[in-house]
DNA sequence: GCCCCTCTTTGGACCGTTCCAGTACCTGTC
DNA sequence: GACAGGTACTGGAACGGTCCAAAGAGGGGC
């Protein structure tokens, strides 16, 4: 009635359970009979082998521990697809865990995963405590993906180029011939790289005292209430570009009810091409952190790090694209 | 440099490791005295139990798997919250799988976490192939949460009470003095009962001749060429209630490019309660499953099945609320 | 002082693998 | 026919826990 075991295997096979072993990790130093043999064996006893088992004997679990901040925002599953395309392909497996979900257990969101004793970690998004991961990187590659929260010693970090995004979206919203373009800021080191690169790609184009910025806590609630502020200025912006995709849709709703139309009076750029910037309702100009290939590259840096190449913490950035769609237009 | 073992833990705190075994696992059986002792040292050694070898010892994992079916749909969110409330109070870890993912290299999506050994089961949403968990419920607990597809014996499900939540939204309409209510239907055994409870509730109140039904695959674009084709009728409806809030969300793209304002012209209600439901650009009425509590039950029947309680597959039912928001008004 | 009983503590078997050091057998060489 | 050198296979010791039977330590009653 118990699942059954090498040893099963072995016996109905008629050879010993070290052979079934060999045979079962692609040994060539087999007999193809004896081969054919025990893989029959194994197939008609519906054998699987024993994870736990394998990783007490191996002393590694082949598993990757994945940390997500938060399900609740969807902006990661390209990243997961990319992820777990490379590693599959190297025979590892990931396991998920939800951050936000132990937190409030009151434990180390980590913990679970290290008990299992995970092979590597990629932390997915910002989490509330980074240098917590400082001693788990002591023990196991660690990667970051999808954040630049500065990385403790030993931690690679893979990311979109916030930079070139947000420059790419205000060359866009200039080029559009806007000249009173504002920007809705974000916190954080992804929130001060977007908002310091669009300064400067206003004041490389001249246009240095155009420059407003207002600041918001990335939720939709905050993307209103700062377009509301901006938009009841004196000299009201033509365009806005927003910190993320969330924000750019509170400022959709404020330039609704103030009856401005949008792109026709005001131009609005987010950023992270979301779900919810392909919507036909939103249609929303955004920017592509190319996030499959952040989470190819992290699983690359994983990789590298088991075959022990690695030393301090590196840093890699990711191309990003513009998506330009129907929220933004030629300025008035 | 190897992780601390027991035994380091036993020789540090001068017992054996069969004490340092008992005192970790809470017995009461042991002297003040040496118990303070064990904890010390295990703190001072940093030791953390390998979680492989306590479950090939115990031939149990302390671990439930839970199967999503795509995770680009994050409805499921609360619902996980709920199962891990429960689970977690019971000692149990919960560990996430992506059906999607692993469905594209072509293995049964449940094989990563049957091998290693989960406890129990439960499948989050419609799986392509549920008739493959009869082979899985023979083995463990299953408990199939969020969806009403038929399941196999012994497989237990947790769902919303989809019949009761299309007659509220429904009502709702009717009750605002629609007449001309339009569904736009979905497929699976979601949509099937959400289109015959509005069917039924229509007919209920004598509105049997005015019930439209327009087929959809229960996306966006579905929900915006379904609205097309309702709206150019000759007898417009005044009010569409969809399968689901993103082909509400089509609904209204579609409203929206004909020229009629939602709600003054046209009512939309939707189904679900998504995160896209309560941004205050969509604010859309809808109907909420109260997955938390779907979670929550889901647990409480697979910790039931652990006990040995059980025998044929069960039925459960959520008792869903409705969401009135800014899309329902009275009809024109 | 001895026996019995309860409360603590311990050694060792076991869980299902991998891995290593052999063993057995075969083939070819001189 | 002895021997070297492969190739194909095997037994047993890990791996790090749990659990159980049994040993040791005290205490009370006679």
């Amino acid at each position: 009635m118990r699942p059954p075991t090498i040893r099963d295997v072995a016996e109905r096979a008629g050879v010993s359970k070290s052979l079934v072993s060999l045979v079962l990790r692609g040994s060539d130093q087999v007999r193809p009979e004896k081969r054919d043999a025990v893989l029959r064996a194994a197939q008609e006893l519906g054998y699987r082998p024993n994870a736990a088992a394998r990783s007490l004997s191996e002393r590694r679990t082949r598993t990757v521990g994945v940390l997500l901040n938060d399900l609740r925002n969807p902006w990661f599953v390209d990243l997961l697809d990319g992820l777990n395309s490379l590693l599959h392909a190297n025979g590892l497996r990931m396991m998920l865990a939800d951050a936000r979900l132990n937190r409030r257990t009151g434990q180390d969101p980590a913990d679970p995963l290290l008990d299992l004793r995970v092979d590597g970690l990629v932390v997915v998004g910002t989490l509330p405590d980074p240098a917590a991961l400082g001693d788990v990187a002591g023990r196991i590659p660690v990667v970051m993906a999808g954040s630049r929260e500065p990385a403790p010693p030993g931690v690679d970090v893979v990311a979109g180029d916030d930079e070139r995004g947000a420059r790419l979206v205000t060359e866009h919203l200039i080029g559009l011939g806007h000249r009173r373009i504002a920007h809705i800021a974000g916190y954080g080191a992804v929130g001060g790289l977007r908002r310091r690169s669009f300064e400067a790609t206003m004041r490389r184009h001249g246009l240095a005292d155009r420059v407003v910025v207002e600041p918001s806590d990335m939720t939709e609630e905050g993307g209103y209430r700062a377009t509301v502020r901006l938009l009841s200025r004196p000299d009201r912006p033509t365009a806005v570009f927003a910190v993320n995709d969330i924000a750019a849709i509170g400022a959709l709703s404020a330039a609704g009810e103030l009856g401005l139309r949008v792109p026709h009076d005001l131009s609005v750029a987010g950023y992270d091409n979301t779900s919810i910037a392909r919507l036909r309702h939103v249609w929303l100009t955004t920017v592509d952190n190319t996030s499959h290939d952040v989470g190819r590259r992290a699983a690359h840096c994983l990789l590298e790090r088991f075959e022990g190449v690695g030393g301090e913490g590196r840093i890699q950035l990711a191309t990003p694209t513009l998506e330009i769609r129907g929220t933004t237009a030629p300025a008035p």
